[in-house]
DNA sequence: CGCAATCTTGACTTAAAAGTAAGGTATTCC
DNA sequence: GGAATACCTTACTTTTAAGTCAAGATTGCG
């Protein structure tokens, strides 16, 4: 059970997003830069933010990329299903070992478990939005904290 | 945020030796034939399995596999780390786009989550033994549900 | 208009996970 | 003690996800 690099790069991205004023936007290059990943990648990313509805772009010389709704209106539950496209759908189809179809079709005593595992995740997700995530990682653990939309951690560990 | 190939298969190859008899043990070729994937797999997670101390397997004509211990004292929490070594510890390290450390060291907003997240999955998964998903689905979904370990679900879907 | 900046899109390359193969080692039964 | 059975281990191949590249399309400005 991992997070995959599209969602976690692809939630960064947005979050950069996130943190402008009203009327700002960020160029491609802009992203990129400040998130130390390659322009093309931030690209195909935002391509796929864009697609989905997240996020808006202008073309041209003073073109760029905003966030089509305010930072306190995007869940990340739902942020986290565009990354990562109906992975639930597919679980069973996908491990079917060699065969055509799962040998536990129709009676498989794991399938509420990663069903119930996908919900746990997304409930956890729904109370969290764009706009939590902006800010220092001390504020932000307190926020969370406060929302109760994940346990409490000890304070701890370095980075991102 | 998916569950990997080896977490799935491993647990199932586990499930398959937690509805044994006491006394009982299956080979290699046994399982790998009920979960309709190869022996060389099979043999690759029962391995892993057996290195971490949750099987134990005896060789010569009449070996086989068999849990180290009662499916009733087999938390799932126990076996998915097992099965997918750390992700957690090594989250940050892997995503670091093109440089050497992440950008957002020391202060990220999203690890929080990143953290937070994989508490709550393993929070969900140390409610549940291996005894109980022992059985048909359906009465496995009553289980879950009644043990609260995770959210009750509608009764749809097929397989897994 | 025409050039420069910027996003768009599909094909290609690379890296990581998954799965396979094969030879080695231990154990049991006769 | 020998042969058959079955697990152990490393190296290799395949598949899939991740990331890159380059040509195309759109907009703004002089």
């Amino acid at each position: 059970m991992k997070v995959s690099a599209q969602e976690e790069y692809g939630l960064r991205c947005l979050l950069q997003l996130a943190s402008l004023a009203d009327e700002e936007s960020l160029t491609l290059a802009q992203v990129a830069e400040r998130e130390g990943i390659s322009q093309a990648n931030a690209g195909k990313l935002l391509w796929i933010l864009n697609k989905a509805g997240l996020v808006t772009s202008t073309r041209g010389t003073k073109g760029g990329y905003r966030l089509a709704r305010p930072a306190t209106q995007v869940r990340l539950s739902e942020v986290i299903k565009v990354l990562d496209e109906d992975v639930l759908a597919s679980h069973c189809k996908s491990y079917t070992g060699v065969l055509d179809s799962c040998v536990h079709n129709g009676n498989c005593g794991i399938r509420p478990v990663i069903v119930g595992l996908h919900e746990v995740v997304e409930q956890a997700l729904s109370n969290i939005t764009l706009a939590q995530l902006v800010g220092t990682e001390s504020k932000v653990k307190t926020t969370l904290y406060n929302i109760h939309a994940l346990p409490r951690t000890t304070t701890q560990g370095r980075r991102a």
